[in-house]
DNA sequence: AGCACGCCGACT
DNA sequence: GTCGGCGTGCTC
């Protein structure tokens, strides 16, 4: 029966009519994939674009059936075919169809997160006109110490642009001979590059640098439109040497020397064959960047289409990894994939490496969905790191989908930390890992760590941010020159205001948790929904009028510092003063200069840069990780101490000997204990035990229900009846399954939240399950938000 | 996800 | 008497 109401469904020209049968993935929550029909056997993994309801979505093409001539289905057609793009390799829709399994999420959902938007939301007109101008056009240019540096097809500003503000700069003429033989070498190697026009030839990133001082906003501005925001930006990005010390601006040394450590470290990992996965355990300094590069180079000169996958945290608190790589493999393509490139640019870097161009792919968690046809090695720097778990939509964890891609393609995988994570020292415990551990640091010495007790410190009894002894410390480092870098985990003035006649807390109306308060503009803010509301003058409760901060966060930190140290020059650096892009670089920099004496911040502060003139770390006040509901709190909180602890010491010309203080009420616990004796073997084990203990992971498998709706009632009932549905479908007790609670933030922006664990003794078991339970879930009809979140690492 | 359909409360 | 809220179901 033919539907007149939908006529394009009747091919009026019968030689045109669709002949196959399309199984399609789509951009949509739908969980089994969608038939249209085609007029082409289009291969699978071919990017499709499909009618659906009535709007255009991206799909993916899964299979290609005949259509049995005249039988009149009612299939839509597929509107176009994005021919100009390769398609989509088996081993890719494999990955993606393990990985929507795995996490029980749609596999057009997972498809969706791994194809760049702009792919996406363009017609295959527009992708093909992008990959040739990609392919004409790929000459980019990088600002660096070596000058306006070649960077075939990655990491580069358009390179017009960066002319036209260095031209107006009235910067040197083109020398031609400073293009180097790298770029021919690698014109000649990627074809379709060298037809483009060759730019003229840059100043050198030392020249742009001297003139930069010069040049103020409105300078900026009359070179170009966007000149100002480009100067920012090409600074944040680390590509514009400004006021660098010529020293700095000398070429990296191309050989370095190994030390044993590293060089055993690499032999091993040179006589592996096939899929192997290697925990690279290396104290802060001890060189575990020089390994990746090693390791990764011996893979590129094997095989002239390998591909590597750099996995890294956050690649903005990464710069330093990121020019490591640019700078040892200089005549390399690059790609970058994470999420604060612009669309376009995403899609460029993601069409590089699908298209194996780019043999080096550095980029976020994001980045493991990628298309790597050639992929020959992986690597997962600091993989321990919380962010490598996607914490909404599919919940993946890029470290374990970068440990199965490996063995997919039966290559090594490199995974490195100085505190890793405990389900891969259990797997090296296990055998399961390789273990490779580097106890010795390159340069530098580690620091000394001092617990210090807070009980009887006649300062902090005070009431005052530091003690007597973190007091002393600052003032010698302040005496000698040197720098203190003092963080807590607390931004805003004070964590919660407080009136002392009634006891009214300032409470966040719409979520469970204290509005913190905010010195600067005055302001409550929660930290959670982002509402915000004015200091009320009195106590909305009992009309008092002594409010008074409770607590104490990084502005009031630096305030009580300013006090106590009225000579030192104090910055601070939390997501309150790098609310703009580039802020918190500019305030690094700062730091780097030496026009710092006292660093006050957050983790922020923490994370990714080497200070060469930080001498003594301090944490305020860590101990609210020590007694977390959250299992996971002491491993994070370790983490995080080694990992502050290797911003000081790291250049051996310091004066004093590097220090990290912790205040602490606990300075028996052994967590701190561990940290001391810089023992993270003895905290993973005692952790260990624990979870055994317990019966926790690694030692089981989790999966969390999470349900979320604005009406409480809505939101128990649901979880009810999960919970009853779990119980029914686990007759044996297997998997556990534990009553819902609520959330830890029971009420986010005014939505109810409430969770629901299993657990199981095996993976299979627990998948087993999970199948099953979703299926029910999904019959059952609440009206509620739910998801599920398999392998959980926040509660 | 979007979008339409359908069924109950407060409005010109 | 309708407007519109959300709950439900569908998309090849």
């Amino acid at each position: 029966m033919v539907n007149p109401q939908i006529p394009e469904l009747i091919p009026s020209d019968p030689a045109r009519a669709p002949a196959w049968r399309l199984s399609v993935a789509v951009d949509a929550p739908i969980w089994g994939a969608l038939d249209y029909a085609g007029e082409r056997q289009l291969a699978p993994g071919t990017v499709v674009r499909v009618p659906l309801g009535r709007q255009l979505v991206c799909g993916v093409v899964l299979d290609a059936q005949p259509l049995a001539p005249g039988a009149s289905e009612a299939l839509k057609p597929v509107r176009e075919a994005c021919d100009a793009l390769d398609p989509l390799g088996a081993d890719w829709l494999e990955l993606l169809r393990f990985a929507a399994d795995y996490y029980q999420r749609p596999l057009g959902e997972l498809m969706a997160a791994a194809l760049p938007g702009w792919l996406r939301d363009q017609g295959a007109q527009a992708v093909q006109r992008r990959l040739q101008a990609v392919r004409r056009a790929a000459v980019r240019y990088r600002l660096s110490e070596a000058g306006l540096e070649h960077l075939p097809g990655s990491l580069g500003v358009r390179s017009t642009a960066l002319w036209r503000v260095a031209e107006a700069l009235g910067l040197p003429a083109p020398q031609q001979a400073r293009r180097t033989r790298e770029e021919a070498a690698t014109q000649a190697a990627t074809p379709g590059q060298g037809d483009g026009a060759l730019p003229p030839a840059a100043p050198t990133g030392a020249e742009v640098a001297h003139a930069l001082p010069t040049l103020d906003e409105a300078g900026a501005r009359r070179l170009h439109p966007r000149g100002p925001a480009l100067l920012r930006d090409w600074a944040a990005r680390g590509w514009l040497c400004e006021a660098a010390p010529e020293a700095q601006l000398a070429p990296v040394p191309a050989a370095l020397s190994l030390h044993p450590e590293q060089e055993q470290a690499l032999r091993v990992l040179a006589e592996q064959r096939g899929y192997g996965a290697q925990l690279l355990f290396g104290v802060t300094g001890s060189g575990k960047t020089e390994v990746y590069l090693r390791a990764v180079q011996r893979v590129l000169e094997r095989d002239a289409r390998a591909q590597v996958l750099v996995l890294t945290p956050e690649i903005n608190l990464t710069p330093q990894l990121l020019r490591r790589f640019a700078e040892r493999f200089p005549g390399e393509r690059l790609a970058l994939l994470h999420s604060g490139l612009a669309e376009a640019q995403r899609f460029d870097h993601w069409a590089a490496a699908h298209a194996g161009q780019a043999r080096i792919v550095l980029g976020t968690r994001l980045a493991v969905l990628a298309s790597l046809p050639g992929l020959a090695l992986v690597v997962v720097d600091e993989e321990h790191d919380p962010s490598y778990k996607q914490q909404e939509g599919a919940r993946y964890s890029a470290r374990d989908l970068a440990v199965w891609r490996a063995r997919q393609r039966a290559i090594p995988v490199l995974l490195g930390s100085a505190t890793p994570s405990l389900e891969s020292w259990h797997a090296a415990e296990q055998g399961r890992y390789g273990l490779l551990s580097m106890r010795q640091r390159a340069s530098g010495v580690l620091p000394r760590v001092r617990l210090l007790p807070s009980h009887h410190d006649p300062l902090l009894r005070a009431g005052g941010p530091i003690g007597q002894i973190l007091f002393d410390g600052v003032t010698q480092r302040l005496q000698r020159g040197e720098q203190s870098l003092l963080f807590l985990n607390r931004r805003g003035y004070a964590p919660v205001l407080c009136c002392p006649d009634c006891g009214w807390k300032s409470d966040c109306p719409h979520c469970d948790a204290h509005l913190v308060y905010h010195r600067n503009d005055r302001s409550l803010r929660c930290h959670h929904c982002g509402h915000r509301e004015a200091v009320p003058r009195a106590c909305p409760d009992c009309g008092g009028l002594d409010l008074q901060p409770l607590g104490r966060g990084t502005q009031r930190v630096q305030e009580a510092l300013a006090e106590l140290f009225p000579q030192a020059r104090i910055a601070r650096i939390d997501a309150d003063t790098a609310s703009r892009k580039g802020q918190a670089e500019a305030g690094f920099a700062q730091v780097h200069a030496g026009e710092v004496d006292i660093l006050v911040g957050t983790q922020m502060v923490t994370k990714g840069h080497d200070f060469q003139r930080v001498s003594l770390v301090a944490a305020l006040n860590p101990d609210a990780g020590l007694f977390s509901h959250d299992p996971r709190a002491p491993e994070r909180m370790f983490a995080q101490l080694v990992q502050a602890a290797g911003r000081a010491g790291r250049a051996g010309g310091s004066t004093l000997e590097p220090e990290m203080l912790v205040q602490t009420a606990y300075p028996e616990h052994p967590l701190y204990q561990a940290l001391q004796r810089n023992d993270y073997a003895g905290f993973a084990e005692r952790e260990l035990l624990e979870r055994k203990r317990a019966g926790m992971p690694p030692f089981s498998f989790q999966a969390l229900l999470r349900v979320e709706h604005a009406r409480e009632q809505r939101v128990l009932e649901f979880a009810e009846r999960a919970a009853e549905l779990a119980t029914a479908l686990a007759p044996e007790g297997t998997p556990t399954v534990y009553p819902p609670v609520p959330a830890s933030l029971a009420r986010l922006a005014g939505v109810h939240r409430l969770q629901l664990l299993v657990e199981a003794p095996r993976r299979a078991l627990l998948h087993a399950f999970l199948a099953q339970w979703r299926h029910a879930l999904q019959e059952l009809r609440g009206g509620v938000r739910w998801a599920i979140d398999v392998d959980p690492t926040e509660f």
